[in-house]
DNA sequence: GGTGAAAGGTCATTAAG
DNA sequence: CTTAATGACCTTTCACC
């Protein structure tokens, strides 16, 4: 069901490396380039890879500014909420949550005061009954993946 | 400062089709290879691109439950909170945000019982005054940089 | 394992700011 | 004049059969 110690050694390599191709790839792990092309079909066949995609910086782009908000929503209205933050450039990731808040989304914003603007942009709308918003500071861990699969792939007991 | 249009086009490509090669983006963009080549080596040193690693699926890993942590840490304890979360496989990313100096993490876990037992983890430590957890439910919007791209592309007046 | 193809580098030329 | 795009050539390397 989960992977084994191959994989995640596949994927690790792929990662720190992601410009090499299969047959590289089966030098550094000492197998067979089939068995590599045949893990990597299957990993993507799986949906554990979903892709190679060019992995952007919104920092990078002019969007230094990442903020969390907390949305609470009108009983019924949520589609309509959805519907609409999608259409929101700035709203990077949507999530319906328990807890407090009935959503939470990742919005990202030029500066202090354009997150203003996209705030405005996303809590006009009726429908939203209340907005908390925390900005982010500091990244001490970003977005990583790593360390899971290497627990997933030592869980499978590879 | 920002990307222009070719750089938009290149980056919603190479997206959409991460597979091919300079070669043929060069094709479907009407531009030359040397063109295509260089505006990803500059946007890869700009920052822009950080790279085309492997985007690992965690829910097919085996940890379908997506939780967000917000900790409230004791004065003085941010450091030591934030090497103690580095060191858990299943906090694949932690801010500090504005508030009362908390903090908010993003968690994964195999089922929800297992939430229980990371959320354990994470929270036994000296530092962590109080913890609340939303669990994930719907991702209506997932994260998505291509709309964003494309606006800070017609920004750039290109 | 062989073969066609592509990546990556360099270069001179040319267009545009 | 500086920057960028272009097309050509060459070598290494890879993906596919």
């Amino acid at each position: 069901m989960g992977i084994d110690g191959l994989d995640g050694q596949l994927i690790e390599l792929l990662t720190n490396e992601p410009r090499i191709g299969v047959l590289e790839c089966s030098r550094r792990l000492g197998v067979a380039r089939g068995t590599v092309q045949a893990r990597l079909d299957r990993l993507r066949e799986r949906g554990v890879i979903r892709g190679f995609g060019p992995q952007v910086d919104p920092a990078a782009l002019g969007y230094p500014v990442t903020a969390f908000a907390t949305l609470e929503i009108k009983q019924g209205q949520g589609p309509d909420v959805r519907a609409h933050l999608a259409t929101v450039p700035e709203v990077l990731e949507m999530h319906t949550t328990t807890g407090q808040g009935d959503m939470l989304c990742r919005i990202v914003a030029r500066s202090n005061a354009d997150l203003q603007r996209v705030i405005d942009r996303v809590v006009v709308f009726e429908g939203i009954v209340r907005a908390a918003t925390a900005i982010a500071m500091e990244n001490p861990v970003t977005y990583r993946v790593l360390p899971l699969v290497r627990q997933a792939a030592d869980t499978s007991g590879g």
